[in-house]
DNA sequence: GGGATGCGTTTTGCATCTAAAACATCCGCA
DNA sequence: TGCGGATGTTTTAGATGCAAAACGCATCCC
């Protein structure tokens, strides 16, 4: 713990500890009392009654019905989600796509679910060498495609059912699943797995590997994955570095968007 | 503007500015310099430097692409998520919330009131086609709203009059109530028939229709509502479905804290 | 080129925020 | 009832956070 340690004289200290006072509530189960509070910091009592008394007069935090116990308030929300509305998460995801690409030399992408769609929002391109031709904007059919089946992999068994109602599924290639148990098959294994690897599957000599990423609600809301020509990939290393380290960056981003969950 | 006027002597400046910087940064539409909030709280500089400095080192803040800008950093949003989930209300509501999105079609939604705001607590979305811009955290003015009426139904005269107090209230649309009395037309409406539907009040081509949630008092605590686009409702079957669908939902949530009134 | 402006950062003396200790309540228990 | 301990609150000496001023560094503009 003690995330103190006040390295600075630039500290403020006074707000670091509000607003773990904060992290605390947060955390805590039930309403806390002052005692409570400064226990926990192990803060003097004085202390943590001027923190509280300036965070309750904020309406940051709010008494709970039992007296003299605290809880968070409403305006904590507005923290909060005042971030996640200016979250493009495309400019989250682009330097940690950068460096994705700089550490594996293959290209990156992110993508989400629009519709019945995979919709490319950004790569960054391999240096050298071949090319993809999968750039922002483009779309293809989520049901046909490794990086559908991740962005399908939150979907219960009814959502994924109303995805698939009306939806024609002609085969594209040998991969593609051709009914809704099949594809329920497919997504069931990302789910599973954590990750696609697929060789082949969208074209022949193309392989790539696909990653959820998940918002705080733990919903996977994109989808990230190296991509390239089979000449870009080194096979003995695709369980020991590609995918672990498509993974540490879905990880990556869907930590900044809040998720909470395991990796 | 100046919250401040630092009333008593027990407060804790540093906490309250770095909470004003959170805050400033959250209504901002673009990252700002540390300039930008010294300016906008009108403080100065080395001041704005060490809420800063600390501000960014905790994680609430982060620097944004461009060099020497700020925007929040993720650790806010477990604040506000914590918020949410203490809130035992959202819990017992989610489920009956996702099962009344999934038998009408359209999004619903779980709002309370904060203040003079209508504050939402939390979404279902439909699955398909519009999608609502009304998400977790969003404020409205109750008086202006069907949901703020409902939330209010459940004041007497002297508490409505309290709620009105000093409270402005231009007219947004045709349907805004512009005085106290107006008012309390409209949450007398709501008394005397349970629930609110809505057509075109917030936005053209968008309807809605809103139930008061009680608790084991009797009390109005919170209010559920489905809304959508006037194509995602089928205009025939407001009276038959949509509104005993969304009542029962809202009787399900009030049972479970305990309400044992008539429906 | 130069001087003017604006920026992030550092310094420093003074004002003020902090926390130990004292005080005032409250509660449980015999 | 009276004691013991835990709590919330106030006081106050002294540590320390605060902001004016200074600094160094960019950028701009005539």
């Amino acid at each position: 713990m003690s995330e103190s340690a006040n390295h600075s004289i630039y500290f403020v200290p006074g707000l670091q500890r509000g607003l773990r006072v904060l992290e605390i509530l947060g955390a805590a189960a039930e309403p806390m009392s002052l005692s409570d509070i400064a226990r926990e910091m192990e803060l003097s009592r004085s202390s943590a009654f001027r923190l509280v008394y300036t965070l309750r007069y904020m309406g940051f935090i709010k008494e709970a019905e039992q007296k003299n116990t605290f809880t968070l308030g409403a305006r904590v929300l507005n923290l909060g989600f005042a971030y996640l509305n200016q979250l493009p998460i495309t400019s989250i995801a682009r330097p940690h796509l950068a460096a994705l690409r700089d550490k594996t030399g293959v290209s990156t992408h992110l993508s989400v679910l629009e519709g019945h769609d995979v919709l490319y929002l950004g790569s960054h391109q391999a240096r050298t060498g071949f090319v993809s031709n999968m750039v922002t904007g483009t779309r293809v059919d989520a049901y046909a495609s490794a990086i559908g089946w991740c962005l399908l992999s939150s979907l219960d068994e009814a959502e994924l059912a109303a995805f698939c109602e009306g939806l024609a599924m002609p085969a594209k290639t040998e991969h593609t699943p051709t009914s809704v148990a099949e594809l329920r098959a497919r997504v069931d294994q990302v789910r599973a797995d954590g990750h696609v690897f697929s060789r082949g599957f969208h074209e022949p000599g193309g392989s790539s590997v696909a990653v959820p990423v998940r918002d705080h609600t733990g919903k996977v809301v994109a989808c990230v994955n190296i991509s390239g020509p089979d000449s870009g990939f080194d096979f003995d290393r695709i369980d020991t570095f590609y995918v672990p380290e498509t993974r540490a960056c879905a990880l990556r981003i869907s930590r900044e968007l809040g998720y909470g969950g395991p990796g």
